[in-house]
DNA sequence: CGTCAGGTTGATTAGGATCAACACAGGTGG
DNA sequence: CCACCTGTGTTGATCCTAATCAACCTGACG
């Protein structure tokens, strides 16, 4: 279950405060923010929003998972983004969008109308260079991502999944020295499929195999335990 | 052979001036960029940065083509980005390298010393917001890749790899209507197959294939006729 | 109790990787 | 001028990983 999050509640008191977009924004920015935002919850299984939508609003996501994807023409799906706590959904300067975004927990968003954002952008600098560098982030982890699609085995892909919930889980700061982790994974087999680039049924083969060979531990059918984290590391096969 | 571009130049009768990071600068503006801009030229084959390394400039590549890519601890390599005459090389506010960049063929490019350039995106406006937008761009463009990467087949890759290059390449704006077009691959098989996630002979034998099949010609090793775009798109498998 | 979504496991297939031979152009040096 | 080498590309034979097709399990829920 997700943690129960209060639309009332101010930006000072939010869980994201520091990570998400308005990160480095001083208190006068952060006014300004608050007072264009305005909450949405969706349930697990729905939509955010559909490639092709006029997008209405950006937004911070607060609490949950979702996920972006797209389609190729025959029904092929490809997860091209994970969305967790802090992360940024939707592009300022567009207005259409160019890929589904789907709840995949239940999800609550912290939105700003989008035409409202881009004049923010464009006169926030602390804002407009935040945005720059999340951007700049998720060009990152998209070309990591390239590798690990491009290059990788399915073994090797599901150890890196999992360490990529683990860095993104685990209280950060809590650098959980030395030993093992437990991590909750927010996806289904289908779902990590998805992402992937593999089938569910690969997925959940390389799941019974890593477990066989005493790399994880599974508790339920979404509990993961991992024994030793740099074991996972060594098979998650990027230096 | 690469149009032969001379360092002396000033940015007004640059080829890149209107798509590059300059793109919105004012007569002002670029003066600022040109006062710290310089130019370097890198022969086909010779790196242009390290993994690791300290990163000196960033820049604007004006002529040539250069690759971004990325090794696995056991050395299989994939290509993470395509750099072709406007794209931007380098991160504002990193200073160390996360990829190797490559000049595939010779290439020229537009360097600014990186601290001098941090300074001035966090005071003109108009050049953070164009870092912004393209590295917007950059991300949808690593995304459409992610979908090739996890679904596409071999012959869907090489299909859209080459209309890649023909949408890069034939003149911006000569919506060369219709019919057919020629364009020259800037890479070799075993770059494609980097760039592609596939090896070097899986790329011959698509091309072969696609020749027989009538959808392409060729001529030497690097030209490529297409003789309907249309028919090319539809082997490409996005909607 | 039956149904259904999510998950596991088995049997078989297929697409691309791997290993290997050969073709061809361009250079280099005797 | 030719012999040789090297980088690039093509094609063939075989292998192997993950996809596909299929059966079955489990727990949640009406």
């Amino acid at each position: 279950m997700e943690t129960l999050f209060l639309a009332s509640e101010n930006c000072s008191s939010c869980p994201i405060r520091h990570r998400a977009v308005c990160a480095s924004c001083d208190a006068d920015e952060l006014t300004r923010l608050e007072a264009i935002k305005y909450y949405r919850s969706f349930e697990a299984g729905q939509p955010i929003m559909w490639s092709g939508d006029r997008m209405e609003f950006v937004a911070s996501l607060v609490s949950g998972t979702a996920t972006i994807e797209r389609l190729t023409e025959d029904g092929r799906k490809q997860t091209v983004g994970l969305l967790l706590p802090s992360d940024f959904i939707g592009r300022p300067g567009r207005d259409q969008a160019l890929y589904d975004v789907t709840a995949v927990t239940d999800v609550t968003l912290c939105c700003f109308r989008r035409n409202e954002f881009e004049k923010l952008v464009e006169d926030t600098p602390h804002i407009a260079q935040r945005m720059l560098e999340m951007a700049l982030d998720e060009l990152d982890a998209a070309r990591d991502w390239m590798v690990l699609l491009g290059r990788k085995t399915a073994r090797e892909k599901i150890a890196s999944f999992l360490l990529l919930i683990e860095r993104r889980t685990v209280a950060p700061g809590v650098a959980a020295m030395g030993a093992g982790s437990r991590i909750a994974l927010p996806l289904t087999r289908e779902a990590m499929s998805d992402y992937l680039g593999l089938t569910l049924e690969t997925v959940s083969r390389q799941f019974s195999k890593l477990k066989a060979d005493g790399v994880i531990r599974l508790e339920g059918k979404r509990g993961v335990i991992i024994p030793d984290v740099a074991a996972l590391k060594a098979e998650a096969g990027d230096g």
